[in-house]
DNA sequence: ACCTGAACACCGTTCAAGT
DNA sequence: ACCTGAACACCGTTCAAGT
């Protein structure tokens, strides 16, 4: 019987098995419950084990960041032009943090705290900078571009919780209720909304226009 | 001698002036400092006390952002074109949470949580509709824009820590000298936009660039 | 090199009790 | 109605000690 994708069975800590159970961990209840206590028990050690491969918490959430970044697989660049270059890559990231809604909160502040954050910022400054933006301009319009396809994931109606099932219908029940009780008055226009903010439709619209705002926002500042 | 901003001295507490003292204590020390316990002794008052007040932490952080939200003053409806509406609303919850960029993160997800939030919504669906969105369109749209105001102010480089004047030239130099050690064969457009990471050359063009972003994004996806 | 034991300071929350 | 005292379960982290 080898080691579970968890890791609960005997064998020996890393930095990789832990991060990987923290990633885990966070997928299926949310980042509160990535605890260093609560991940060393689900490794069979003590809490104290932890810090021979992490320096604290914080260090764990950078593995977990780390992690969703490095399973990023980037388009080989083309000679395409430079828009459509951007929609595939921006795709390939929004891939890789999809699978992780709970987990998507982490990786906004850690993009240059990761190798392969930078290895992303590197790819979307430079086709930014070939499109005519100044070095400055790509910096910030790269780093925004990056965290929108984290807001894109974490903002997707009903993807807020690690409920399942039968929970997240109750939820998703007195989501509806409160919003239709608002005076019709006052929200005429959030009323006629508000099945579209407890669930989503139609993911891969929602997300394909996702990427277009993305696209032709960059479009939009680009410098003459 | 009357009562502090915080609310130090003696007198009644009470949902506002915990909530005030809060986003205060947010403000100055980062969400993570924004403790029961800790607002509870900079009221002078037992943790307890909190308890009749909110119902548990989370509406204490429900607090905050209503604040937040509350203090966004809304221009008066023009009959100008959409995108210049839109601009103007965008513009106008900017400037009520660009004061607060450590506690931004609190607000995306507790917009529809928010009286003032909910208001908002539905002046930006408004807008959308009138301007051909559909009903399932316009609030995807509507919460991406909210959530990329508070992704703008966030992200803004060198607002991300509660540090100031000494301790945070000391940060600054240390994330300079990391992003100069990268391999300029790899990173070569990263080096050069390295500055524009650890800190924002021009904070005004940043937000106009960002406002222009959304807005030509949001012309971008407008249905035919 | 890699992990444990014991200890510390801090946290959110409940519940009964005071005024 | 509004606040306190005592108690519980949980947390991150340090430091010395084991193998």
């Amino acid at each position: 019987m080898a080691s579970t994708a968890t890791g609960s069975t005997k064998e020996r800590l890393s930095r990789e098995s832990l991060a990987a159970g923290a990633l885990d961990l966070a997928d299926r209840e949310g980042i509160d419950a990535v605890t260093i206590r609560r991940l060393a028990t689900e490794h069979s050690v003590t809490p104290m084990a932890l810090y021979w491969h992490f320096k604290d918490k914080d260090a764990v959430l950078d593995g977990i960041a780390e992690r969703v970044y490095a399973s990023v697989v980037l388009p080989v660049p083309s000679d395409g032009p430079w828009d459509d270059q951007l929609r595939e890559v921006l795709l390939a990231v929004l891939a890789a943090i999809r699978p992780h809604p709970l987990a998507a909160d982490l990786l906004a502040p850690r993009i240059m705290k990761s190798e392969a954050g930078l290895v992303l910022a590197e790819r979307v400054i430079g086709m930014l900078r070939r499109a005519g933006f100044s070095a400055s301009e790509a910096s910030q319009t790269a780093s925004f571009l990056l965290c929108s396809i984290v807001t894109l994931v974490t903002s997707e109606p009903g993807k807020q919780n690690p409920l399942t099932g039968e929970a997240q219908e109750d939820v998703d029940r007195s989501k509806r209720a409160k919003l239709a009780s608002l005076p019709p008055k006052l929200f005429p226009n959030l009323l006629e909304s508000a099945p579209y903010f407890v669930t989503c439709d139609n993911e891969d619209e929602y997300f394909a226009r996702g990427m277009d705002f993305l696209v032709e926002g960059t479009r939009g500042v680009r410098p003459a």
